[in-house]
DNA sequence: TTCGTATATCGTAAATATACGATATATTAC
DNA sequence: GTAATATATCGTATATTTACGATATACGAA
């Protein structure tokens, strides 16, 4: 076994690490803005927002569901997206506490 | 080409993407919090606080030091490291302000 | 100068991430 | 029921990340 040794870090470096990784795309950020901006969008919508193809968008989007940052409500034949305030208030604190634990901050 | 429509995006969500993406393994926030809390460390001391191999450790380390986050300085056969704590202020503020824009933060 | 130590880098294997087109599924409209 | 639309997922190619052992390099000590 080589890899994912990840099990042996502190809970709350690994929660860390898996949020940021789900910040660590632009298109991410982006996505977070354009809802953010628009309080919700079904898939189509950011698609066209976006340089990349529908089927990248929808992989984007998986991985912000992944850690909640966003929520996805089935309306019909599309999905509506939009930001889950909790879960980003709830990072925004993750963030904010690590780096005023920084002696610098 | 497949890969790297990063170019693409606008400058700010790449770099928060780019400093997210230093922040995204669980070794690499251990690292910045041992070099908080003891200020500096050669390279064999946090190997010795980190369970991964001395050459993965080093991986880790030059991830960060990509970034800027830390601080490498050659001292004869050892390298010392720590903190880079304008960057760190940086990195904090690039934060602060991305959850700041969000309407529910 | 030779030996030991510290560490970065090389080579490599496996896992994951990124991107796309094609397809499956589900719903609405006709 | 059939067609059109929206979107998630599949299959796939490629790039990147993660991890390790081995090696190269560079310094200090003997």
């Amino acid at each position: 076994m080589s890899l994912a040794k990840t099990e042996t870090f502190n809970q709350s470096d690994k929660e860390l690490a898996n949020v940021a990784k789900a910040l660590s795309h632009p298109a991410r950020i982006s996505i977070l803005r354009i809802l953010n901006e628009l309080n919700s969008c079904i898939t189509g919508e950011i698609v066209e927002l976006i340089p990349l193809s529908q089927s990248t968008v929808s992989q984007h989007l998986k991985e912000l569901k992944r850690v909640n940052l966003i929520k996805g409500e089935i309306e019909g034949p599309r999905t509506c997206y939009c930001l889950n305030e909790t879960v980003i208030e709830k990072t925004k604190s993750i963030f904010t506490t690590l780096f005023s634990t920084f002696k610098c901050c």
